[in-house]
DNA sequence: ACAATCAGTGCAATCGATTTCGTGAATTGT
DNA sequence: ACAATTCACGAAATCGATTGCACTGATTGT
């Protein structure tokens, strides 16, 4: 590799590597002669200052990790879509890992991160995450760290979610004005944020109503696939079955309508049924589905501006610890009925 | 930041940082005890090497960039998880980027990376790329680079794709055979290898069989969801409209389903529809919908094995001109009738 | 007319890890 | 007993860009 370094272009032009950095960076004790000769032979010999040498001297990398749970599902892609479309802009570079909504996937990822690889991290946490020392040793260690959708409110930093318990309480409320009397709700894991919020506005919309509740109507899923349609299917053969659903993460919809395949029962006569969704085409499913879609791409862009402003203007104090709230948008749709 | 680098170390331990950083990479001319004694404290201060000190020095980045033309698209999720599989056993990191199917973001893209910052680029050419400048330079600057699905041709390194123009054949005649007589291609653009594969398989089974053809029946979508969608509205609202579609990828799929709900035409009764697709929810839609699936996931891990061998063993020769085909998958579904 | 200021540039240290070359001590061979 | 290896480690150069400091010649102030 015939590499064109800052050395080669000093030597050409007679001057010192000093000075050829400064031109190239336009400082203004250089003349402007002197940048534009500069500048001319860059140019002509395509010159691409080597990264590493200078990140390993400024200490910034100009790089951002994005961890999320999950790649296939369109809420964290549009998600990424967001941050990228603001910091590419600014020049910046995005490594992007999955969890795969595991734990200690998550913690060695994040460990991967803490020697200076990264400036900032925008993540969003495994379903799993309980222990959260990994999450802390990023604070403590001062890089900026964002989280998103399934948050961790014990780091003091800035959080972005939508607003989740609400969305629940909705959700929730909507069926039972449909006349649905017995309304479960399917969450991933107790251990996830956004989890949490969803149910605490089912179980408050549950207790508000006049309707019997019974704790057992809050089904806890597993990450397979199989397992889920299978238990959900158990729960519909069933004599007594949930004639009203909420499913807190669009998998869980997707498994329902799989359960729903194998037991025959169908939608919206047999039993309702909202998600929480991004999916684009959930206007084409059969029957076509009610959601509460959350502005991913906004949300994206949002943390990225922020992100963008800590890292690029001077004297920024640190991330705030508050939590961002931006509205998600109801669809309503077949699957709850007309 | 107070760092802990490897010269703190070796002021610890009393040794010279040459002697650390030998042990740490358990070189053959240090002794056991040493090796253990600067493992020990490496560990108990939880020292993690500078990857840009070591990538300078090294020059290698121990990072590959992934380049698509979209994220929201599960195939290419799937391709990404693929290689993230493979390369993070390898203790490489993924830069990933989206070109959104513009050529320009493509090349400004491949400008960053030519610098040594990343170690190889598996990449997906966006629709609109028919200058191939950029990817020339990044082949003639020896970044070794593979393409897969929509792959450029012309430069002579490996390239993974899917039996296109068989399935594009396969398509064809299952609704030739299911009694359409008119059959419309849908493609994203002319310039897409892969669009161009598919549509030649259509090309071929149109010729063969004893059915009318014409060329305006191949259609040229854009890129604007919207705008598809009345396009293909149009054609679905003519006295003479097609009752057959092979959609060359999956958003035209999604868009041709939009312009039958406008239509009011319902598949299979009164068109039938093949889409290359690797949607997990084809079996839900309304009505469900036959695809021809590609294996992303296993073609991801296959490229990655690939980059892998080539940069982790020596003396690896430059990667071989061919192309790799792996076999897709047809799930008949309702869309094309029983 | 002479000190003070300043614009424009070069020298050398620096970031942190790797690596070439060299050195002293211990071991082996004859 | 003395030369020849081998072993274990240290000193310093290196990767490429940035930056604090020093230096020169010219301009300004009084």
């Amino acid at each position: 590799m015939s590499e064109v370094n800052i050395k080669y272009l000093a030597e050409k032009l007679g001057l010192a590597t000093s000075t050829v950095s400064r031109a190239l960076n336009d400082s203004y004790e250089i003349s402007q002669s002197t940048k534009d000769r500069v500048a001319e032979l860059a140019k002509a010999l395509n010159y691409q200052p080597n990264p590493f040498a200078r990140s390993l001297r400024q200490q910034k990398s100009k790089t951002i990790a994005v961890i999320i749970p999950e790649r296939i599902n369109n809420y964290f892609s549009q998600v990424i879509d967001g941050i990228e479309e603001i910091t590419q802009k600014f020049g910046y570079h995005l490594l992007v890992y999955s969890t795969h909504e595991n734990v200690d996937t998550e913690r060695k990822i994040i460990s991967y991160l803490l020697n200076g690889r990264v400036d900032a991290i925008v993540m969003s946490v495994s379903s799993q995450t309980k222990n959260i020392d990994h999450l802390e040793t990023v604070y403590t260690k001062g890089v900026p760290i964002i989280f998103f959708d399934r948050i961790c409110k014990e780091i003091p930093t800035t959080k972005f979610i939508t607003n989740d318990y609400e969305n629940g309480y909705k959700a929730t409320s909507l069926l039972i004005e449909k006349g649905c009397k017995k309304i479960y709700f399917l969450l991933l894991s107790m251990e996830i944020s956004i989890g949490k919020e969803r149910l605490r506005g089912y179980l408050d919309a549950m207790k508000e109503s006049s309707l019997p509740f019974d704790e057992s109507w809050v089904i806890q899923c597993s990450q397979k696939e199989e397992e889920n349609i299978s238990l959900i299917s158990g729960y519909l053969y069933g004599i007594d079955r949930p004639d009203g659903i909420v499913a807190s993460v669009e998998k869980l919809a997707i498994a329902t309508y799989y359960a729903a395949k194998e037991t025959k029962l169908q939608m919206p006569k047999d039993f309702k049924m909202v998600s929480f969704s991004n999916m684009r085409i959930a206007g084409l499913l059969q029957p076509s589905l009610t959601t509460i879609s959350q502005p991913a791409l906004k949300l994206g862009m949002e943390c990225a501006q922020l992100l963008m402003k800590k890292l690029n203007k001077p004297n920024q104090p640190p991330l705030e610890d508050k939590i961002i709230v931006l509205p998600s948008q109801i669809s309503l749709r077949e699957s709850t009925g007309k």
